[in-house]
DNA sequence: CCGCATCCGGGGCGATACTG
DNA sequence: CAGTATCGCCCCGGATGCGG
């Protein structure tokens, strides 16, 4: 991108970092760690492929990912985020914290979604009301790949769910399961949107609204 | 700009504040308060004036600021953010600490500079080594508007100095007055560079390199 | 002087097609 | 699967004009 030619903190990070796209890539790298081209672009509906392939270069020039060719099993090349890289992560929770608000409403038409997206809401809006509870497991299915929430000594974290066994299990259009998680919707308002809800749903209870 | 279309806290976030220009214009409404057109053009540097006045007339649409129509004595217009426009501080500073990596090694040929700016490189980089001491102040004066850094019950900050006598006072070109901020120069080395301290300089001993 | 609006050239972006 | 190639368009940059 053309440089704002500025000496100042901000205008250095939006030189590098400010590209339509660019923090969108950083964040699948970072939700999804070292992932392969074609990952990405499931993760990022809407890109066009040049735009993609010219972002991972330009990002691999200026030391915020690389780019690894794995070994013969995979055969195939992987992205993954330099330690400057990830110490984007910051960058990425001050955006997701502040452009929640925007997902109360609901996504608007033709907005697309993925699963893992749900890491900001989540973090932003739950806490586990049981610090002392056994670690519990709850997978979220909103039609592509299924992630896991797990609740863990009073921390909840979002990751992809590989094929793990959870111990409930809600399925539906995503922002009802938001409304769920959130407290927006009770179980019985949610299955009335859609939402199924299996196995030990009292876990639920577990999860609490986070203070404002 | 033309939305990501995607169901996402981050994407969402980019969709209002992803323009080129827009988050250094929220920069300085969060440096500076509420500011006129003129002055906003002076510290957006580069920026095209038709640019300036639809992305404010865009932010001004999504809630992000807000036009107040001075009483007489002024007689022009004021620019302010909103409360939604000021929870974007958090976006900024992270931004700016991560991109203060990239001021270390000076500004580039044709950078422009503001004093303002150093807000996050002093955030970043100086804590107050005597918390208990008597509140100080130190003007720093690179050129364009002086701003004071004030150092108080160990915290500092960086603010738009409006005539008021500091202890110290530090003037040159900007690197080296950052150099000097952050240890990285002693008084010695930054008089070579053309820096000048007036006033009590045993301050300076207060600024103390923040913890890695 | 302040706060824009208008015009125009160039480049970044979006969509699709194509290839090893 | 992992990109490259191409093309139209719109956003951006730079200059100028202009009413209050």
């Amino acid at each position: 991108m053309r440089s704002y030619n500025q000496y100042c903190a901000v205008a250095k990070a939006l030189d590098v970092i400010g590209d339509r796209w660019t923090l969108l890539i950083i964040r699948e790298l970072t939700l999804r760690g070292p992932s392969r081209y074609t990952d990405l672009r499931r993760g990022l509906p809407g890109i066009a492929t040049n735009l993609l392939a010219e972002r991972l270069r330009e990002l691999e020039r200026t030391g915020i990912l690389a780019r690894e060719e794995a070994p013969p099993p995979v055969a195939t090349a992987l992205f993954s985020l330099t330690e400057r890289g990830a110490a984007l992560a910051p960058v990425l929770d001050a955006l997701g914290l502040w452009g929640v608000s925007y997902m109360t409403e609901g996504p608007e038409p033709g907005d697309e979604f993925r699963a893992h997206w749900l890491a900001w809401p989540v973090d932003m809006f739950l806490r586990d009301a049981d610090p002392d509870g056994a670690p519990v497991t709850i997978e979220l299915d909103t039609g592509d790949d299924p992630v896991l929430a797990r609740l863990d000594a009073g921390e909840i974290t979002v990751q992809p769910g590989r094929g793990e066994i959870a111990d409930v299990r809600i399925s539906g259009e995503p922002h009802p399961v938001l409304g769920l998680l959130t407290g927006a919707l009770d179980i019985a308002q949610a299955r009335d949107a859609g939402v199924t809800v299996e196995g030990r749903a009292e876990i639920l209870d577990r999860l609490q609204p986070a203070p404002a």
